[in-house]
RNA sequence: CGGGACGUGGCGCAGCCCGGUAGCGUACUUGCAUGGGGUGCAAGGGGUCGCAAGUUCGAAUCUUGUCGUCCCGACCA
């Protein structure tokens, strides 16, 4: 069998049926394109989710939660905004069901439609800027620091599972501020902090740039994003950053009364991230065995299999394995300890290979004999005995080192494949045979 | 929206060309053995063949329509 690395995008389905359940609930068309996701990809995202909203909260942001709905009046205010938007939003036009005289289920009352048909948010800053207007009047109140994490409906021609979902979560800041100097700072910063995130956590190296005037988000004066690279040798878009300059505040008419007394308009930004951040993970990192999860975000991290034959060897075993589990646990490891006898130890090394757990910790009758463990890494494969003695410190530090070898890897293959050229033609060349930037 | 492929137990598929009692793998249930890399044997349960109309004595199979999924393209902050 080849061990080639997938190269495709739907190659890498297997690995997110661990995640997701694809193609939306039901086979019914009013929910195809979404996605299904299963508690153990819930966690990943979880934890993804808590590192970024700590980050958010470090530079000053608080979160807060808007309408689902959007009047359909709001989104025509920015022009630009509605261009780019407008095709792909699904639409509310009634609030209420009624049996059918006819028997059989019920229809929609044509009675009870909407004056005024509402937008499922496919982004927010319509609403959330319609609501700023009301909560800013002075220099005082800027800059105004929000972040809410939220799902949203783009209802795409084509979805792709991950990169792009008809249903999406994610997390949308919405910065308000008194210069443009300040605003420009702000987009910045956040793309940072998404580049950051990227490379300490999810061990993915990224590149930081400014999109084209055709790419820029809809609205935006400026878009910022960081760009990383697949194993497939394709860009994937993995946040982005928008200084929106006063774009909305006009708009939404927001003024504020500035030091010297006199009434402006306000400088915005917006950034935001979302489950794709997932598919990334899966597309950098994974091989023909599953996922492999960075130990920072990876919802476990560790996973203890025991090896017995009889019941005095478990118990022996099951004792040495919660006395490790309990100084794992202390040290702030996340640790599963799979005694679970309806599944043989082989099935549960593949199982959690696949799940991408970092850490394996094999332990049997013969080990305890010889006062070690076998500890086997899912990055590179590698399997080795270790003493039993300081086994909790050793594998503290072993997570460390995976998610550094990770990162590593993952920039060395980057590195690469990033190729100069100054002729077209050999760049369309190298773009169809290697890929890369 | 243009091109292509596909839709059959939970999941993955064969059967369709050439119409005639719906099959395989896996998962599930039970029992015995087994237990250091997805165990072996045996016995079980589970399917309106996407939907609709048509042809036919008879349709998973042929025809037409329709809905959906996937891939390529266009589109995609």
């Amino acid at each position: 069998m080849s061990k080639e690395i997938k190269s495709r995008q739907e190659d890498y389905s297997q690995w997110y049926n661990d995640l997701v359940i694809k193609g939306g609930l039901a086979d019914h068309s009013a929910v195809r394109g979404c996605m299904v996701i299963k508690p153990h990809g819930f966690a990943l995202w979880e934890n993804m989710r808590d590192a970024l909203d700590k980050m958010f909260k470090d530079t000053g942001h608080v979160n807060a939660y808007f309408p689902l709905f959007i009047p359909k009046s709001f989104l025509s205010k920015e022009a630009a905004h509605v261009e780019g938007f407008a095709k792909e939003c699904a639409v509310v036009t009634h609030y209420r069901l009624k049996n059918d005289p006819n028997g059989g289920g019920v229809i929609v009352d044509p009675e009870a439609k909407l004056e005024e048909e509402l937008i499922i948010r496919p982004t927010s800053e319509t609403i959330i800027w319609s609501t700023y207007k009301d909560w800013i009047q002075s220099y005082r109140d800027l800059p105004l620091l929000i972040n809410q994490w939220a799902n949203v409906v783009r209802w795409e021609m084509r979805t792709r599972l991950f990169l792009r979902t008809a249903e999406f979560l994610w997390q949308e800041g919405h910065t308000a501020h008194a210069t443009s100097e300040e605003a420009v700072e702000e987009t910045v910063k956040m793309l940072d902090v998404y580049a950051t995130f990227a490379e300490e956590f999810m061990a993915l190296p990224v590149i930081k740039g400014v999109k084209t005037e055709s790419e820029r988000f809809a609205g935006a004066q400026d878009t910022y994003c960081i760009e990383a690279l697949m194993q497939d040798g394709k860009a994937l878009q993995a946040g982005t950053s928008h200084f929106l300059a006063q774009n909305f505040a006009k708009a939404f008419d927001v003024k504020f009364l500035n030091k010297e007394n006199k009434l402006e308009y306000v400088w915005a930004t917006s950034w935001g991230t979302s489950t794709r951040l997932i598919g990334a993970l899966v597309m950098a990192h994974s091989d023909d065995d599953g996922l492999i999860l960075p130990p920072k975000i990876a919802p476990l991290q560790v996973v203890i299999v025991p090896i017995y034959k009889g019941d005095e060897q478990k118990e022996l075993i099951d004792a040495k394995a919660k006395e490790i589990m309990a100084h794992l646990k202390n040290l702030g490891v996340r640790v599963k300890y799979d005694n679970n006898e309806n599944n043989r130890p082989g099935w549960k090394f593949a199982e959690y290979e696949l799940k991408g757990v970092p850490v394996r910790m094999a332990i049997g009758a013969r080990d305890l004999e010889k006062g070690v463990v076998e500890i086997a890494r899912r990055d590179t494969k590698e399997k080795k005995a270790v003493k039993l003695d300081g086994i909790a410190q050793y594998i503290d530090g072993l997570l460390l080192d995976i998610q550094h070898d990770m990162f590593h890897k993952a920039k060395a293959y980057r590195d690469e494949h990033i190729t100069k050229t100054d002729s077209w033609e050999e760049f369309e060349k190298l773009l169809d045979e290697k890929g890369g930037f």
